[in-house]
RNA sequence: GGCGGCGUAGCUCAGUUGGUUAGAGCGGAGGUCUCAUAAUCCUCAGGUCGUAGGUUCGACUCCUACCGCCGCCA
């Protein structure tokens, strides 16, 4: 059987329009399964995105535009499927958590819950943050009984509610996260133990409705929804064509989520131990990203620098975003964005060498043989050493996107050019070509680099699916020929296309 | 308060299990070619590797303390 891999991305809040740290996560996960989809065939991948719909927040969201809840996240939820599609996102299922079918999923993990006996009700009474969204103790409040992240009143709360047995499970929890690579990168895996060390509370996984009936109903006790998360979690594999036990015990051990590590500990203890709670195995992996500053400050909504990504996509056209995005920050920790640092990685990584590079081969291969490749690759040590290091970047770039470096795997690709526009000095054929008896050389010197740019391109479309296929077009390959090994490819007697500027030099900074 | 991380050239970062003159890219300076998007290519950075000690024949790489950021927990 073949291998398979599912993969999603936190399901998104959806009491606010998508900003540049949504695009983050979208575009790194997404070139992840692009990378997946080559390695182990399109129909063994599988790839989740969606909108997290309920809950207080987005209730309150919609209040404070004077809208009910389902037409205000019907507006977000439309606006971050634009987003996706406008940063090329290629999910398979885009799930939105009011979506019916999804309900019944939740509804149907709930029941199963509770006749196991892994929910139950008791009374409860405490502090409560509706922007949290959650009981605080009275440890943890600030004074005047203020909530530490909103600084605002909590309220006090006394209810009978459900919860989630998690104490119970917490050895078991813990032999998943401790699973080798469970946690990636492992520098968020002390954090999770240390939460797992000690005793944890059962997990309240309901809202009475008096209080907050945007939700979805516990099939047991319609007084209740369930809480937004367990909501939310479900969401990860709820609309997946078949959601039988014997479907879902095969697809979660092959299933790797990507979120940022704001939402560690939930993912990490809770979405395990619902898991386990109603006897289906835990995933494979977690892809823990960073958070993304802007000129040294942390994005937020109310400092009014949250950027729409699709005006960078429209500003510096397809796949500048997500090439910057990938080479500039290091997975796992925060990044920093800025225009002037994308402008810095435009000019001298996509101007000056992939599209310059691209345009002066295809230059001269019109100008000497009206764009036929009249020779296979040249054999001399020099060609040769070039060829090798084009036959070689498949591979490691993959290998570093396997460990998700991806802006590893990108200077792998970007090492071979800048050893191809080295090669194009190194040979002068527009110097040999000043002398015809010269032109069998100069074919085999680009036939060398033209079977370079298009082993490159190739490796490069998980990170630039646009701009890779555009120098493919450019190079008139077939889909079969353009991922063949180098020296595969491109055959003499093929005709390649005159060059057009892939990435025009920006001058000067946007605004 | 507890646990953990980070602090290397102007900027962003690499630096394997400690070992000859600490590296790369970008930016900046000079030069070169002319196929190409004034792009390419070549040369140039002398940075007390946060501070102070310690271990060692020898530490950016191990240990301790401290300073400065940051995260998680309490």
């Amino acid at each position: 059987m073949a291998e398979k891999v599912h993969i999603t991305t936190a399901i998104t809040y959806s009491n606010g329009p998508p900003h540049i740290g949504h695009a983050y996560e979208y575009l790194a996960t997404d070139s992840y399964v692009r990378y997946q989809r080559r390695k182990l065939g399109r129909e063994n991948v599988t790839f989740v995105t969606g909108t997290d719909e309920h809950g207080d927040k987005n209730y309150r969201a919609a209040l404070a535009e004077g809208l009910k809840p389902k037409p205000f996240v019907d507006r977000i939820s439309e606006l971050f499927r634009a987003a996706h599609a406008g940063l090329n996102i290629s999910y398979d299922y885009f799930v939105r958590t009011t979506d019916p079918r999804h309900q019944e999923f939740v509804q149907r993990m709930l029941q199963r819950a509770r006749d196991r006996d892994e929910i139950y009700y008791r009374d409860y009474e405490g502090l409560y943050c509706v922007g949290c969204e959650r009981f605080y103790t009275e440890k943890e409040l600030l004074p005047g009984n203020l909530c530490p992240a909103h600084n605002r009143a909590v309220e006090f709360i006394k209810e009978g509610n459900y919860f989630l047995r998690l104490e119970k499970h917490r050895a078991e929890i813990r032999s998943h996260v401790e699973r080798p690579g469970f946690i990636r990168p492992e520098r968020y895996l002390n954090e999770v133990l240390n939460m797992l060390a000690e005793p944890i509370e059962d997990l309240c996984i309901s809202r009475p409705k008096s209080r907050l009936d945007w939700g979805i109903e516990l099939p047991f006790d319609s007084n209740y929804v369930t809480y937004v998360w367990y909501d939310a979690f479900c969401a990860y594999v709820s609309e997946l064509p078949d959601t039988s036990d014997a479907a879902l015990s095969a697809i979660l051990p092959v299933t790797e989520h990507f979120i940022g590590k704001d939402i560690l500990k939930t993912h990490a203890i809770y979405w395990p131990a619902m898991l386990i709670s109603v006897g289906l195995p835990v995933y494979r992996c977690l892809n823990v990203h960073g958070w993304l500053n802007y000129g040294g400050q942390r994005f937020s909504k109310s400092s009014g620098n949250v950027a729409d990504p699709l005006e960078y996509e429209k500003t510096y056209g397809p796949d500048v975003l997500r090439y910057f995005m990938l080479r500039d920050i290091v997975y796992g920790l925060d990044g920093d964005f800025s225009d002037e640092r994308i402008i810095e990685r435009y000019n001298a990584d996509l101007a000056n060498d992939l599209g310059n590079l691209t345009s002066r081969v295809l230059s001269m291969t019109q100008r000497y043989f009206g764009g036929e490749i009249t020779s296979a690759p040249g054999a001399n040590a020099e060609d040769r050493a070039l060829a090798g290091v084009f036959a070689a970047i498949a591979e490691k770039a993959g290998a570093f996107t396997e460990e998700l470096a991806f802006n590893r795997a990108l200077e792998v690709i970007w090492q071979a050019l800048d050893a191809a526009n080295k090669y194009i000095v190194a040979t002068s054929p527009f110097t040999l070509a000043k002398d015809r008896a010269n032109l069998p050389r100069v074919a085999e010197i680009l036939a060398t680099l033209l079977e370079g740019l298009r082993v490159a391109a190739d490796t490069l479309e998980p990170f630039m699916p646009t701009a890779a296929r555009r120098i493919l077009e450019l190079l008139a390959v077939d889909e079969q020929s353009a991922r063949a090994p180098y020296g595969r490819g491109l055959k003499p007697g093929h005709r390649v296309k005159p060059p057009v500027p892939l990435f025009p030099r920006i001058e000067k900074p946007h605004n």
